[in-house]
DNA sequence: GAGCTGCCGTCATACGTATGCCTGATCATA
DNA sequence: TATGATCAGGCATACGTATGACGGCAGCTC
């Protein structure tokens, strides 16, 4: 089924079928012939190959998104709303999982220059470096960013700020954190809004109990429990995201402590299955699909050549659910 | 950069470094000259051009995967394991997250007929009627089956015994079942089962509660409350997936019912926010990661023409947890 | 030294599409 | 009626790769 087969059938040129198929028939294609060859291509099935289209016009309408961990809710989210609108701009998504592997990730950008795709979104662990080839490369970077690549990103300035704000109007003095363990932008600026906001009340940051984890519910649990058994515990726990909290509430389990009576938690992402915590969890609610199909609509304006914004930013949103109280008064 | 820029800095023609690159230099290129290839390829960054190989051969190196809900882990982890076997094997995976509409099931295949994907991997809602074309379509099916395609499966009948004998062992006798929505050969067959150790146990399974449910927590908590609050209430009940489980512990909760004093629960995937419901679930362990890569390995050989047994199975095992106990006796 | 056999390597072409350029026909205008 | 102008559509080619068909050359045998 080639273009060709329907030029046969519709008793016109390879060339009249091109310009058909691509809707470039305008002023040079009567009606009656357009007709014809829509006819023709109806009847045979004929599906334009892509291959042959990708090389003629170097571009293969396909673009990578590179994610470290297909298992993470929140990268389904991300996930799902890339593809969608990929799909519905014609696009086709390449999925790279680097499973949380650095090198893996250098190597999927390595491999992936040989033209299957025109662009990449990465919601990276490094920020990729520029590197050289015969194209510029065409990036967007997730809750990320990197000089020279436009991103896209969710306000965690202003996410962080939210619960800053709740968990020291509830009285809390001793605001721990449970930080992931990546350098991204996203998490440095919880980072540093935690430390900002304990500063404005008059509180040390250095002094606040504090440990980095892996992103899953095993390692949160031992650095929760690390945190929670220490000299100082906290009365309120702001995570860097829900599966960070999760594993503070396993932590809880375990010394028997009851949250939000004996410790706050606060998370942020709002996976589903936070409902499911007992009590259901406090935390930033942020549109992950969106965050997703806003960047590859960054990405396909950028490679069409458009100017685009250097970071975009989504707007979130605390929402408070049953993991946050008013502290105990302190038998110190 | 094409392999013709590097046959001239090489000093040899196109089709050497055509020869070379695809590794057919055997008999053809001397060691010297293949060397002097590779080291121009090397200086160069050559990456052969994916579009013209693909129109060249008539295949892409690429296979779609087509998957109902990106945003569940259970998929994630298959998409994980499907990921990195194609990966290895040279192939990148196109994805396409259908979010349950079997529409755009459809769509998805009509789309991806012109030449991007050379074949299927499909966990997929309605099973795919076999479509005309050209040349046969490559499809493998997850979890499900369908006549002359090739699929690949959890061993749902040993996992659903498994669980039958768990329960009935720790003297249920009213164990009810939160099923999924969908006519998937993998429910089908827990529910088979479920019904087949009733009936081998002298019990009726028509007069055992029964809901279907979307796979989501709030779909599953209406179904549950149903069932916890329907006249004849399950002392157990057996979800078709923890996702449904998650569900009846919202509905116990509300309820003010304790797992597993007042109805023991049974999952089925073992995701990994199962060990964080209180208390954890009972559960049905399956390697996903390995499902999806499996999947691949059989589309390959299915590709390479290799002959593929129909269905291949992977075992699976019950973790028993704290969400299952004896019955309390009963008041009737 | 003529003929044969391997070994290395090149030539030419095909894959299917998109598009610049050209041609023939129709039509309007002078 | 002669001359442009406009419209419809075909011709030819290029994109970069893989590969079957060839050709030149060295070494060998008789």
């Amino acid at each position: 089924m080639t273009s060709n087969d329907v030029a046969r059938r519709a008793g016109v040129s390879q060339s009249t079928v091109s310009l058909v198929m691509s809707g470039k028939a305008r002023g040079r294609v009567s009606a009656a012939t357009e007709d014809a060859v829509r006819r023709a291509a109806a009847e045979l099935g004929y599906r334009p190959n892509v291959a042959a289209r990708a090389l003629r016009l170097g571009a293969a309408r396909s673009v990578a998104l590179v994610v470290p961990d297909v298992t993470n809710p929140f990268f389904g989210h991300v996930m799902r709303g890339a593809q969608a609108a990929a799909w519905t701009a014609g696009y086709t998504v390449a999925l790279i999982d680097t499973a949380n592997d650095p090198a893996w990730e250098l190597s999927s950008y390595e491999a992936l220059r040989g033209g299957p795709v025109d662009g990449f979104l990465v919601f990276g662990i490094d920020p990729p470096r520029r590197r050289r080839g015969a194209r510029p490369e065409r990036i967007v970077l997730i809750e990320d960013e990197s000089p020279g690549h436009p991103s896209v990103r969710l306000d965690s300035a202003a996410g962080a700020d939210a619960v800053m704000t709740h968990l020291l109007g509830l009285g809390h003095r001793r605001i721990g954190r449970v930080a992931a363990p990546f350098e991204r932008h996203a998490f440095r600026t919880r980072e540093e809004r935690w430390r900002a906001s304990l500063a404005e009340a008059g509180l040390d940051p250095d002094a606040m109990p504090h440990a980095r984890s892996e992103i899953d519910f095993a390692a949160a649990h031992r650095a929760a429990r690390g945190l929670l058994e220490g000299p100082y515990p906290p009365t309120a726990i702001f995570c860097d995201d829900d599966i960070l909290a999760g594993g503070v509430y396993l932590a809880a389990r375990d010394l028997r402590l009851r949250i939000p009576r004996d410790v706050s938690v606060v998370g942020f992402d709002d996976l589903a299955f936070t409902l499911l915590l007992d009590p259901p969890l406090t935390t930033v609610t942020a549109d992950a699909a969106r965050l997703g199909a806003l960047a590859f609509e960054t990405l396909a304006a950028h490679m069409a050549g458009e100017r685009v914004p250097r970071v975009r930013q989504l707007p979130v949103s605390l929402t408070v659910r049953g993991s946050t109280a008013a502290p105990r008064p302190q038998r110190e």
